[in-house]
DNA sequence: AGCAAAAGTTTCCTATAGGAAATTTTTGTT
DNA sequence: AACAAAAATTTCCTATAGGAAACTTTTGCT
């Protein structure tokens, strides 16, 4: 990390020393939880002693995990997450054993997607010169105004997300009644299951799909 | 209940009957643990003797852990992670046994996600009452002014399609020059590479976030 | 039903986690 | 540099997790 914080101490700065190296080694098993929480903790510089009131952990205890003396129990993990706000998955995020860098990135501008226009919907394909992706994103301009537009159902393999841009529709699907989403609103499912967008606003309503 | 499957004993049906009960409050703060753990070893048809080998815990330990009668350690955990191929949400979502549903469907209203603060981001995740999703979404307030806030990149296994829904960032990779984006702008990438989002605008940004 | 095998639970013991307080290290001030 | 205050670590003790084996329950035959 290009700027260091220097409100650590020289242990402290240690530890951050280790961890960063930890990261490109990708040492199998070890995971290093107690150095991870280190870090959490002096991101929000706290104490040991605050920390422990915080999630209600002695200082001691606090201290051993951190020093990876112990390895805490799953309802005190529980309590250092609660109390400290930690994101779970990256508690248990292994370091990376096969050496696969993956780096990759791609990023479409506003409006700047690939165009993919269809009678009733209007895509613009995101992100696409990544290929072998898992997951699709795309963004629709729902033209469709009534149901009769659709010929059948739309139906394809694997899950959908799906979340509302602008304006509002209504969301049809094969085995339940219709709702009506507004801007915010969002919507998981199984695409097998037959799908259809129509827009109620005044404008067409926008959508970002993502299908995996 | 109509067709239940016919391999089950009466205790591991009770089992199954109460985990799909708690289905519906999806809230992680009891964290039956030991129940999630059963339900997902019966899903694999799996006997405490199997997932002991597997695993590499002793049955009998197994067994507690399923029971609620300890609290696991950390390293105890991880392996049953492993050993049974748990990916982390799962553990924190509710696993479905026999079949696959193929015509499920999950719709969250606006600013109606399940909040989850950490000290760099606020998090709503969304669509949280389906579980074993391919995808997890989630809308999230990026409060990060600084660089200097994070103690470390943020890094984690597969990849993340983010789309800008209001407001300006920057958004650091660890292998690329930082980029400004702004609303509209979308980015897919892998999370194995370090990542970290810095607000630019007034207000902090919030962003849609897909990860798969 | 009655039996044998398989699966799950409990017991008992050892290793280790968690807490209170003593000790050591670090930090800031003069 | 020397000191006091603050923070972190270590010690020592009790509570509890983890494993091996005994025990109990369930399953699937005939």
């Amino acid at each position: 990390m290009a700027d260091e914080p220097h409100f650590l101490k020289e242990q402290d700065r240690k530890a951050l020393e280790v961890e960063r190296r930890s990261e490109t080694e990708a040492t199998l098993e070890p995971l290093q939880l107690g150095q991870r929480v280190r870090a959490i903790r002096l991101s929000q510089n706290l104490t040991l002693e605050e920390a422990s009131k915080r999630t209600g952990l002695a200082r001691s205890t606090l201290s051993k995990i951190e020093n990876e003396q112990i390895s805490p129990t799953f309802t005190a993990v529980t309590k250092l997450v609660h109390g400290l706000g930690i994101d779970i998955p990256q508690l248990f995020a292994q370091p990376r054993s096969g050496a696969k860098p993956a780096g990759r990135r791609d990023i479409t501008r506003s409006g700047e997607g690939k165009p993919h226009p269809t009678p009733t919907y209007e895509h613009e394909l995101l992100n696409t010169s990544l290929t072998q992706k898992k997951m699709v994103p795309f963004r629709t301009r729902v033209h469709t105004r009534t149901f009769d537009e659709f010929t059948d159902w739309i139906r394809h393999d694997g899950e959908e997300f799906l979340y509302v841009l602008s304006g509002s529709l209504l969301f049809y699907t094969e085995f339940y009644e219709p709702v009506e989403l507004f801007e915010g609103d969002s919507a998981y499912y199984d695409c097998t299951m037959g799908h259809a967008l129509v827009s109620t606003s005044e404008v067409d309503a926008e959508v970002l799909w993502v299908t995996a």
